[in-house]
DNA sequence: AACTGAGCCAACCGCACTAAA
DNA sequence: GTTTAGTGCGGTTGGCTCAGT
């Protein structure tokens, strides 16, 4: 067992912090910041290694942090990003502010887990598509809305109803009526500009499929509009590719000829590049949250337009 | 009152990744 | 290309609290 790269100082300080530590940490990040942790011990008069520093500066002494009991709406959120990326407590954190990584993983490993495992899977169908999901862990729970989520590998999606009381999940060969997506969008929407699926309200990680879009769905081009970035593509793809999404990988924009282009990930959520080496397409776009709208760096014009009660949404032009 | 076990949660550990040397 | 230091993240540990006996 190696003693951290860190923490090679002979005499450092391990276990709680004292009240005094906590005053020192403070009064030096607060006047002079935090450039680089393996520093601030010595500077601050701390008997701990900067990466004990760091971890309580992130997880409790940060003047953003939001102690307390998580609310429901933070659960059904937790709990709907945890069926999407798994163990990736950061990731979720992200979407939960004031939260750290560490409280939500102890959260979950306290509360959630538990209440999750207290209700028995209710059919075999349930079993078949949890164990055929992408991610783990997987639900049943008590939150109100039925929690049964749907595997994006998998072509034939199942199906339940957001909005049904527990008891028995239902089936369908076809197309999800609801499915969790790690975004921050909320429009899914057709060449034609309907909707095909609109976010939860509260809960932009719960999609609800408009059933009337359902036949048209495997051939038909979407548009997938979030706050921080757009995104397109026939549905199966999509699903997949929503999926590559929240692991951080690039993903493929189609147009309605079937050409596609390669867009990148540049920044967590906020910026797509399009490969210049596709077709002609905008160069670079990206979900602008203050004007809510979507910007052009390559100077060729999107629409944006906005359905009612949906939030916004977008498409792209044609000749993409 | 004393003991014990379970649960919670703050902190630590080790690995992975990145950037700089 | 290799090494090293710094940082971030997920898993795990261990101490504290509290309910039950």
């Amino acid at each position: 067992m190696g003693q951290h790269s860190c923490c090679n100082q002979q005499k450092v300080k391990r276990g709680l912090w004292s009240p005094e530590e906590d005053e020192k940490l403070i009064r030096f990040i607060t006047t002079h910041g935090y450039g680089c942790w393996s520093e601030v011990p010595e500077k601050a008069g701390l008997q701990r290694c900067g990466k004990s520093c760091r971890l309580r500066w992130i997880n409790y002494l940060r003047p953003d942090i939001r102690r307390g009991k998580f609310t429901p709406e933070e659960e059904k959120l937790i709990i709907n990003l945890h069926s999407v990326v798994g163990n990736k407590w950061a990731h979720i954190a992200s979407h939960l502010p004031g939260r750290t990584d560490n409280e939500i993983k102890n959260y979950w490993n306290s509360w959630i887990k538990k209440k999750i495992s207290r209700k028995p899977s209710s059919t075999s169908m349930m079993t078949r598509l949890i164990s055929t999901s992408a991610s783990i862990d997987q639900p049943h729970s008590d939150y109100g809305y039925n929690p049964t989520h749907l595997s994006f590998l998998n072509q034939d999606l199942c199906v339940t109803n957001i909005k049904q009381p527990i008891q028995e999940p239902v089936f369908s060969s076809s197309f999800s009526s609801l499915f969790m997506l790690d975004t921050s969008g909320s429009v899914l929407e057709g060449h034609n500009g309907d909707c095909i699926a609109q976010t939860e309200y509260f809960n932009d990680s719960m999609w609800q499929v408009n059933k009337n879009q359902i036949p048209e769905l495997p051939s038909q081009i979407l548009n997938f509009a979030t706050n921080s970035g757009m995104y397109s593509s026939y549905l199966p793809p999509l699903m997949e590719n929503l999926e590559a999404m929240a692991e951080g990988q690039n993903c493929n924009l189609h147009n309605e000829e079937g050409r596609e282009c390669l867009i990148q990930k540049q920044h967590e959520f906020n910026e797509w590049v399009v490969d210049q080496t596709s077709q002609q397409c905008p160069s670079y776009l990206f979900w602008d949250d203050e004007h809510q709208e979507v910007q052009l760096a390559g100077g060729e014009e999107i629409a944006v337009h906005s359905a009612p009660n949906l939030g916004p949404s977008l498409s792209y032009p044609t000749s993409l």
